[in-house]
RNA sequence: GCCGCGUUGGUCAAGGGGUUAAGACGCCUCCCUUUCACGGAGGAAUCACGGGUUCGAAUCCCGUACGUGGUACCA
């Protein structure tokens, strides 16, 4: 039984960005495809960085993406507790461990101490700038300092860190399951700090302990994690043994859609869309920062254009469930290279799941729609055939208010620009003696409604393509909308009129 | 600077020794539609560069360039 598990740090401000939603994903579609366990793990290592509410606010983004976890911090599991900060202990005990067998040191060095010794380093014009082998005899450290010298500066409480001693000269080596097989050099590698003076464990530990004691099999992160694999490594060596160690995947990065890096909130924006997957409401500047899910997009549409961003199935096949992205899904076939964002892609994809969603699985979120804006949508079935009639002119949920409005209520005002050049008193005439005409019309249905509109035109001599535009004004308020003629037939003969009543007087 | 990872149209990408180098988004033209869309038919646009290996390279190897990530008591 495989167990994989994302594990993240809500970013300084909160907040869940795309790059983190698909890690998750991409951990889900594995995990099920396998019926492995799928854990969530949040962090808090560094609690003054840790939001209040940033916990709730990811499960609840990823309850809407429909990616439940099997283990998490909020919804337990056996391996509780699950909060870094609850875990301090733990950590510790293990870093200890490691000095004890010589594999880790405790570290005196002050900030300005450490500053001071890459100032020594630049002035020598070395080309690392890193705490490791070349200078660790140098410093303030439990390897330079006699055992009574440590012993004392601890006994006194003097602050200190744990750092791992990391041999020069050797090859640390892994498979990838995206990249294949990575070499690092452990000359270029430095005595990362493992245990912090405040008690909690940097990353580098936590995550080593955490996937050991919570019996992970394949640990998914970005690729920016990639420069300090070998760390991990060698703590596995060390701790557990590499023959225990999970299977590595480091995914591509999201990167900006202009100019270079990787995509961040700051973009999103700088350039007009969201980059969350839900809107977050920063606790600490009440700032509010816009989210996939509150901008109108579908979470079908926003876990496809996560999906098929660094992976394709090698088909043709652009739009996936869930279910068919868990069967289809495979490692291999992830990019290797960063892919950037592309917002114009996003909304098509958006735009294809209105279309291949059914009316029924739409009109809860259509009805959100209207009801914001103050357009109450009780007649079910006539919902029901709005949204069948408009679906395709809509990309974002937001849209359906614009398309079908004027479905349920009368418009407030008219676009009368665009019919105002062409206007005349002979138009005027025949949208008056329209009126009439409908007034004695017994069926009321698209086709007979065309006909004696047609036959009118015909009458009076007027091209009745120079009308339509006119009674589209009237009936929609706006040069958009379905077929003119099936609208007239849907709010009614009474409406119908109405409208055409009150636009032919602002007309003049 | 050093270390890692990468590089097929503007973007996402298929293709992994012999292809007219798929497809999608976006853009342009036309058709459909006297609204806006949907849909349909076309079009412009790509293998970073230089060396090898080979009968033959987008594909394999080596350099270079460029991009990106790391180089924190952040994750």
């Amino acid at each position: 039984m495989s167990k994989v598990r994302v594990r993240f740090a809500p970013s300084p401000t909160g907040g869940l960005h795309l790059g983190g939603v698909r890690t998750v994903l991409f951990n889900y579609l594995f995990a099920k495809k396998h019926g492995g366990d799928f854990i969530v793990r949040i962090e808090d290592t560094d609690q003054t960085r840790f939001v209040k509410g940033a916990e709730e606010y990811i499960f609840e983004c990823l309850q809407w993406c429909g990616l439940q976890p099997d283990e998490s911090v909020l919804h337990g599991g056996p391996f509780t507790p699950y909060r870094q900060s609850e875990r301090k202990d733990i950590y510790k005990k293990y870093a200890l461990q490691l000095v004890e067998a010589g594999h880790a040191y405790y570290a005196f060095d002050t900030p300005e101490e450490i500053e001071r010794m890459r100032e020594v380093l630049k002035a020598k014009g070395s080309s690392s700038l890193q705490y490791d082998h070349h200078v660790r005899m140098n410093m303030n450290n439990s390897l330079r300092l006699l055992p009574e010298e440590t012993q004392a500066l601890l006994d006194k409480n003097t602050p200190y860190v744990i750092r791992i001693k990391v041999n020069p000269g050797e090859h640390v080596t892994f498979t990838d399951m995206i990249r294949g097989d990575i070499d690092f050099d452990t000359s270029n590698v430095d005595d990362k700090v493992l245990f912090k003076a405040d008690g909690m464990p940097t990353y580098h530990l936590a995550v080593v302990v955490d996937d050991h004691l919570m019996e992970i099999s394949h640990a998914f992160r970005g690729e920016e994690w990639l420069p300090s694999a070998p760390v991990h490594i060698l703590l596995w060596k060390y701790l557990f043994g590499l023959d225990v160690m999970p299977k590595w995947a480091h995914l591509p990065l999201i990167l900006k859609p202009d100019g270079n890096g990787k995509l961040s909130k700051r973009d999103g924006d700088r350039l007009g869309f969201p980059v969350y997957a839900m809107d977050w409401k920063d606790p600490i500047t009440n700032d509010t920062t816009k989210g996939f899910k509150e901008i109108g997009f579908l979470p079908e549409a926003f876990i496809n254009l996560l999906a098929v961003l660094g992976w394709n199935d090698g088909t043709e096949q652009e739009i996936f469930s869930l279910d068919e992205l868990i069967e289809k899904f495979s490692l291999e076939k992830v990019h290797k290279a960063g892919a950037k964002f592309d917002y114009e892609k996003a909304k098509w994809f958006n735009h294809q799941w209105i279309q291949k969603l059914e009316v029924g699985s739409l009109k809860l979120e259509v009805r959100k729609q209207l009801e914001k804006n103050g357009i109450v949508a009780n007649d079910d079935s006539y919902l029901e055939k709005v949204i069948a009639l408009v679906k395709d002119r809509c990309t974002l949920l937001p849209d359906f208010i614009q398309q079908s409005s004027f479905f349920f209520t009368t418009p407030t005002h008219w676009d009368t620009e665009a019919v105002k050049a062409k206007w005349n008193n002979d138009k005027k005439e025949f949208f008056t003696l329209l009126i009439a005409k409908f007034n004695d019309l017994t069926t009321w249905d698209a086709i007979s409604i065309e006909n004696e509109f047609k036959t009118l035109a015909t009458e009076k001599n007027i091209k009745p393509g120079e009308l339509q535009l006119p009674l589209r004004v009237m009936l929609v308020g706006g040069k958009f909308g379905p077929p003119v003629f099936t609208i007239a037939d849907m709010i009614g003969k009474d409406e119908t009129i109405k409208r055409i009543a009150t636009a032919t007087e602002i007309l003049g």
